[in-house]
DNA sequence: TCTGGGGTCCTAGGACCC
DNA sequence: TCTGGGGTCCTAGGACCC
């Protein structure tokens, strides 16, 4: 059977969010002039997160760190980013696709699939898909993106086509016309390291890609990633539109030090405080995790990560930021700069089984309690900020 | 020019078991 | 004492996504 899948992305979201944020407390439509959102306006180490239409003309792109922008545009408009805020967006977006169909996988913050087979036909789907963006402007207030296609992957890819504020389809028949002149960077999973390798092969093109038989391309990419190139360059794709999110494998946090770092106890603080988050998210979702893993980043982007698996699952900070700092103990040598530091938590349970120990620390009760405190201040702030939004509505 | 932060999945090698 | 082969788990590293 045939089916009807869009796919429908918010043109640069964080812009865009942030735009509506401050066009209703009386300022310019950031829209229409270069600026961009990053992470810590203030910090040149920062990137950029979205960048406007303008600012993309002088070529300012996601992901290049701030100072080079600058360089490109001395008076561009930097602005910081407010998660709260754009949980709020995404929500109402999300909300309204999910009135055209209840069969939706939220992709990402900014993204969403929903499964429209039954609810239009592929005569009517450009009209509806229209009537959504429009609905999605006008009771929003910013643009989205609709793709449409017989599956996920030719949705996707639709959607990606001219931006902003546009419905375009990809079905089987246009795939030759209009997904196969593209390089292959633009199909999805084909990253630049991918693409080096096709390009240093001669595949250049979407075209090529699809051309090549699974024998040659798995002696490149290995056996699962050459089926997966091999489809997807055909526009073939049968992966479902995934209604419930699965639970998360795995919390990390890291920061980034605005000079590289080698005083032990300033990479200790950051330790300290990213151990803080991790354990926090994994307590609030009711979580215990079996194995910690540490990394760091060097000045020259190598990284060195250890892992290991405890002896139980835990969600206390304290054991988890021992580990931690054992673990780093090994994995630097106390003296090279260090760039980045990280902490992260795998093997995730829901079990609340304690088992006895003989050794377990006689500090443990004041561990929790520890925990307990910083829980609760954290939820303190969380709903102040939330409210603050909350009530304008 | 000089590169954030948070995730998922895959691969390869070694240990260990049968 | 030396040998095959399969399965599983662990760790390290690397690719990709937004």
């Amino acid at each position: 059977m045939s089916r009807v899948i869009f796919h429908i992305d918010v043109n640069s979201a964080f812009l865009s969010w942030t735009a509506v944020k401050m066009l209703g407390e009386g300022a310019q439509d950031i829209r229409l002039v270069p600026s961009v959102v990053s992470g810590d306006p203030d910090d040149r180490r920062s990137i950029i997160t979205a960048a406007s239409i303008p600012a993309k003309k002088l070529g300012i792109k996601t992901a290049q760190p701030v100072s080079m922008a600058l360089r490109k545009c001395p008076d561009l408009i930097i602005v910081g980013g407010d998660w709260q805020w754009y949980k709020k967006c995404s929500r109402g977006f999300i909300s309204i696709c999910r009135s055209y169909s209840p069969v939706l996988q939220q992709f990402s913050i900014d993204e969403c699939f929903i499964d429209m087979s039954g609810h239009c036909t592929r005569d009517d789907a450009v009209t509806v898909a229209t009537r959504l963006k429009d609905e999605v402007k006008e009771k929003l207030g910013f643009t989205v993106n609709v793709g449409i296609g017989s599956n996920k992957l030719l949705a996707k890819m639709a959607s990606d086509f001219e931006k902003p504020d546009k419905v375009h389809t990809l079905w089987e028949n246009e795939i030759e016309e209009k997904m196969w002149p593209l390089g292959v960077r633009d199909l999805l999973w084909v990253g630049r390291k991918t693409e080096e390798l096709l390009n240093a092969y001669g595949i250049n093109t979407i075209g090529q890609l699809a051309s090549v038989g699974i024998g040659p391309l798995t002696q490149l990419v290995g056996k699962k990633f050459a089926m997966q190139l091999h489809e997807n360059a055909n526009g073939r794709d049968d992966s479902p539109v995934e209604t419930v999110r699965g639970e998360a494998k795995s919390y990390s946090a890291e920061r980034t030090f605005s000079k590289d770092l080698t005083d032990p106890k300033d990479i200790d603080r950051a330790l300290f405080n990213v151990a803080c988050i991790v354990a926090h998210r994994i307590r609030r979702d009711l979580f215990r995790a079996s194995t910690v893993s540490v990394f760091v980043k060097y000045k020259d982007f190598r990284v060195v990560q250890k892992q290991c698996a405890m002896a139980q699952p835990t969600d206390v900070t304290a054991v988890i930021l021992n580990e931690a700092r054992r673990m780093l103990d090994d994995a630097w040598d106390g003296v090279t700069p260090i760039r980045q530091v990280g902490l992260g938590v795998s093997k995730l349970t829901h079990d609340n089984i304690r088992q006895l120990s003989l050794f377990e620390d006689e500090n443990m009760e004041y561990y929790r309690q520890w925990d307990r405190n910083y829980d609760e201040e954290k939820a303190k702030s969380e709903d102040a900020r939330m409210l603050a939004y909350e009530e304008e509505d």
